[in-house]
This record gives structure tokens, sequence and C-alpha cells, in this order.
DNA sequence: TAGTGGTCTAGACCACCAG
DNA sequence: TGGTGGTCTAGACCACTAT
């Protein structure tokens, strides 16, 4: 009567949820062993396994051999945040996209730059400016490092086509580890130009280093116009 | 001679992983089938299964019956932002917690309230202010709205306790749905009170909206200190 | 050391949906 | 309508770790 599709894991998932909920299982006690679960709802510890581990990703249990499954003290249930390519976020506003390169150029490498990439010696970078337009108005600016040594390819690519400094290097190099930060400032000078702003605005910031197995890759700092507002739903 | 755990999934993650970067499938190509897939890497197709399922939470591929497995055109590998609660936050500093109750009353819904909870009757209200102190120094101001059509028990709840509002509310009255924004504005004069702050700082202020089953639970606006970070790696 | 979760297998049925 | 993914089962071996 209920059941689209033939799926116990996501009903026993549901009932084990109001059990965390209604205080049948309190934070920070234990629940039955897999098999006496699998016992009580007839099904196969497979099943059970699936819907206990997602609920464990999901954070709201943690899982140990031996010791058996427990209650997450603090039920931060994770927010997860969708970050498309600027491209969609603003092509899904119903807007037009474009972007623009202002600045091109070969540089050392900032000391605070060796610090955020976690390298000592990062050798030469190019440097670029570009500004993201929606509809033509300025929607971010962004300022970015390259590593040439780990992507050499860089530093003759124009950046003339299509593909934005991101899509590029997400094409020719890959990355396995991101850190990404958002705070508050005031728009800068530069900032404020590129976007139009008034200088001292405050805008949301992000930054974003990446590496790809340990090599440091890039850094980019995106600065979005004022009112821009981060959103997801879970 | 490389495996600790027999996991033969987390492998084929890998190596598909490094198919989906080297250019074997291209953005927007079909993998082969569960079934063919299995019989190239010689395991069951539920280890096959597993393996892609997981890749498609993490948005590297998308899945539908009969089309197949299709990889992503954008990449957007979601960023999954661990939202603890404040407490955790500034314990994890090594700071010490406090919070405390600024205001406490009943209210109406103002009408923006009522759009941003989908809900054109909302009823009474209590409208809080809390202060939450990192070693003393005020590191988040939250304003908060909840419905008390829907968590009754919060009219006499006092939060004298150890309990802040919203770990009160996770007791009595969970969520089943949220919507987080992020902002940066300038400090308002009541966010600048409470923080102990310029008028006009810039800040970073996030919004939280919680339902239960369609139901509104409550409305939280949380404005960070200067120089506040949101930091995440994956 | 013993109990618990982690993973694999081989086979099965079914829902969905593109052609 | 048939092929593909979604899920379940029953049984198995093993790794981890609390005691």
């Amino acid at each position: 009567m209920a059941n689209d599709t033939r799926s116990n894991y996501r009903d026993i998932k549901e009932i084990i949820l109001e059990r965390l909920q209604d205080g049948t299982w309190p934070a920070g006690s234990y629940l039955p062993g897999e098999i006496e679960l699998a016992e009580e709802f007839g099904c196969a510890r497979t099943t059970i396994n699936r819907a206990l581990r997602e609920l464990a990703n999901e954070g709201l249990l943690s899982r140990k051999r031996k010791a058996g499954t427990r209650v997450e003290e603090a039920p931060s249930r994770s927010a997860t945040f969708k970050m498309p390519s600027i491209r969609h976020e603003v092509e899904e506003m119903g807007a037009e996209y474009r972007f623009f390169i202002a600045k091109s150029e070969l540089t050392a490498a900032p000391r605070w730059l060796s610090g955020r990439l976690n390298s000592p010696d990062l050798g030469k970078l190019l440097y670029l400016h570009s500004v993201h337009y929606a509809n033509n108005q300025p929607f971010q600016f962004e300022e970015r490092w390259i590593v040439l040594e780990t992507v050499p390819d860089a530093e003759f690519q124009t950046f003339d086509g299509k593909l934005m400094p991101s899509e590029w290097l997400l094409k020719v190099k890959p990355f396995s580890d991101v850190e990404l930060t958002f705070t508050a400032t005031r728009a800068d000078k530069m900032q404020a130009e590129y976007l139009g702003i008034p200088l001292n605005e405050p805008v949301l910031v992000g930054e974003r280093a990446t590496w790809f197995k340990g090599e440091p890759v890039t850094f980019a700092r995106m600065c979005h116009a004022p009112g821009y507002k981060m959103v997801t739903r879970y």
C-alpha cells in the first residue's frame, strides 16, 4: 500500500530514526547488534547493515567493531553544500553567463600562499584575475594562483575560449583534496573595482585550495557581489 | 600484499575514479553495465553496485535504470559542511563555551517569517535572543523564533540549564527538513551591541529554517563575530 | 579471546524507463 | 517491452577492538 519499490532498508532507517527521536535509544546508548535487529525486523543482516551504515554516514550513529552501534551525542546532521561551477549557478538563475580574464601573468609565490598550500617552495605561478558575469552584471571576482610546477601546461593556456580556469584545470589536473573557507569581509580596492561596488562593502569571500595527491594545484579567492546567498536544503 | 581489509569495492572505486580522470570515460559518456564490470573486475555485481552507488552519491556519476551509468558533466564534487552545534565548534577551538539568553518573549509572526517558513499562519511564537561565548568573548548572536503551534512545550521552557535552545529543540522536536543560508552583511545595531562590535562591521550571517514533516518548527538567524571562518575539507 | 561490524558472493525478483 | 539498476537473502570469512 505504501511501498513504491520493495525497499526495506529505507523503512528500517525511518523506524530507527523514530526511535532515536522518541527516546527509545537515547544519545550515548548502544543499539542492539545487527543480528538481533535483523531478527526483530525479519530481514537479512545485510539489510540492517545498510540502514545502519547510512545512518552512520549521516552522522547520527557511530559504529565500531566489537563495541557496537552507538547513538551520537551531538546530532550534527551534516549539511551538504553543492558547489557547482559559477557557470551553472548563474545559468540556473536563468541568467546569461560570461567570464573575462582581466589579468594573466607569471609571479613568484607570495609568502602567505606557501602557508595556505602547505608547500614551502611553490616555484613559478600563473596569476589570474577573472570576472564572472550574470547578464553582464559582475557576479564574482576570482583571483587565482596556479602552481606551474604541478600544472606546467597552464603557462601557455590562454583561457580565451569557453572554458573558465577552474573548468580547464579540472580537465588537465583533477584534484584529490580540497580546503574550502568562507568569510565575510570588506571589499578591498581591487575587489570593489572589479565588481563595481563601493569600497568596504561587505562581501562573502570563498577561498579554495586544492591538491592532487599531496601536490599543490591551485588557490582561488572568490569574492561575491553583495547580496549573494549560499543556499542549501537537506 | 596491499590490502588491509579485504575490500574490493574501495579499490574498484579508486580504479573507476582514475578512469574518470584519465579520460577513459569522458564526461557525458556511459559506463559499461554492472554485469560487464563485475566480469572485468572478477567480482560479484553487488560489489560493483556498491562502488558505483557511492560514486553517484558523491556526485560524480548519475544512474538511471535502463539508461545506465553516466559520467556527470559538471564534476561539482559536493562539499560537505559539518555544522556541529556552536558548543562543539567552540570547544574544539579549545575555548570554554557558555551561552546566555538575553531575551525571551511571546510575539506574533512578522510577515516575512511566514514567507521564510512557507506557512501563512504561524500563530504565536516564542522569540529568543541568545549570545554564545567562547572564553567569555561573544562568538555568535542568535535570534530565534519557535513556532508554538508545533512545539507547545517551548512556551514554558526557561533555557536556564545547560541546554541551549537548539539542543533543547532537537530533543523535543526533531526536524526532517532544513534550509540553510549564508550571506555577508553589515552588522545592524542589535547585532553590533550583542557582539560588542562596531555598527556596520561585515558579519557572516547564517539563517536556518527547519520543518518537521511539513510543519514549521523554528527559524534562527545566527550572526558570527567578525573574522569568523567556515572551513571544510574533503 | 570473543563478539561485533565490514565486506563478499551467488542467485533472485522487481521497478523503472528509454527506445 | 526488454535491459539496467535497486534491493533482498542466506551464508560465509575476516578485521578490528573492548574486555
